[in-house]
DNA sequence: CGTTGCGGATACACGACTGTATCGGATACG
DNA sequence: CGTATCCGATACAGTCGTGTATCCGCAACG
């Protein structure tokens, strides 16, 4: 096989392009950002990035599809800790497991406008947040069914919660270091998981 | 006064810098709208531009401002006109008179992102934010009231709706056509409608 | 060890956008 | 009517980014 010949720099170059675009589509924005801006970020020239890349959307992407994966990966990881009977406790260890990154958020608002442009993009976000929700749901389910509760309709509890915790996090966002708007998120996911879900008899 | 001498005609340039900016950073997004590209789609030459606003982000700013105020008043006057005693009667009007504009959630994803990066646009985002809430919350209480029934915390209340309906909104365009999603959409604000307030005794 | 071919650097030609400086024409006012 | 004044058009110089075409060196393989 002579085409994965030095295929272990390529993997390196191209890691480095995406740590370096996620920076600076946080710092200056999606639109704003250059392919010059990634490639000095990254200590290269453009010449890297076209032998990697073809155009800034697909880095875009790419980037988004690496950090998303990865975000989903973690989140699982945290999830399948949680043992605790106690709803309160479970959604607190849900919500530390999912911190609101300012930077990420910045870059996921701009991705999902720009998918809002482009059908495939669409696509590929809403299969994300199935992913989310399918990783989500039966953990929840188990944690709520050690508390004696069964969930109703577990496509709707999935669509609420990233709903809310999509929602929320602006709010928190935008009031950084207001502790009331992060009592008033967990107090909202409390609610939901309580109307979404009820007393086994 | 001198210095108020052509106003209507300024005002008029100007009103057709606005509504072509909202066209075109829909369409494009804000980082990659220009200059250039607003006054050719309002008809008119960069010097037209530069007579009424210093930059593109200013012209940015003005154009949501203009437009959110708007849309508090529809939503106000939409709001006046419920008295119905049904809640979920009064959802369903409550979502009506909230449309989920494409154009307009795409232009919001990307202020709030730019928002996120600068003070000064961050307190403004809350601020209007407060504003929406203040303006459905009393509506909506009072419409539960006559359904029998007192809301607990009204600012809480505020906030909830307002996380739910960006949540929703964007799970909404996300699936267009989908009527599961909007379904859905409407029974998370009944959930949270009821867990937010109390049977009066 | 030599050779091959891939990965990334460099050079270049081009286009798009910016902001300012200047000008002409329309308009309110005496 | 004349004129002062302001609005918007036009011209211009300059910056920044793009994408391609070409080249060089290094790492893998025989």
């Amino acid at each position: 096989m002579t085409a994965a010949r030095i295929t272990v720099r390529r993997a390196e170059t191209r890691a480095r392009l995406l740590a370096a675009a996620f920076a600076v589509f946080a710092e200056e924005g999606f639109g704003r950002a250059s392919v010059e801006q990634v490639c000095d970020r990254a200590g290269f020239t453009r010449g890297a990035f076209y032998s990697n890349f073809s155009s800034l959307d697909e880095l875009f992407l790419a980037m988004w599809e690496e950090r998303s994966a990865n975000l989903l990966a973690d989140l699982r990881a945290a999830l399948e800790g949680i043992d605790s009977a106690d709803a309160d406790e479970m959604i607190r260890r849900v919500l530390r497991a999912i911190p609101v990154d300012d930077a990420w958020f910045r870059v996921s608002l701009e991705f999902t406008a720009h998918a809002l442009r482009n059908p495939a993009l669409r696509e590929a976000m809403a299969a994300r947040e199935e992913a989310i929700q399918r990783t989500v749901v039966p953990i929840v389910a188990t944690a709520l069914a050690r508390a004696g509760r069964r969930v109703r309709d577990r496509t709707a509890l999935g669509h609420a919660l990233v709903a809310i915790h999509d929602g929320t996090a602006a709010q928190v966002l935008l009031r950084p270091g207001s502790r009331a708007v992060r009592r008033r998120r967990e107090q909202l996911f409390r609610a939901v998981l309580e109307s979404y879900s009820e007393e086994i008899p």
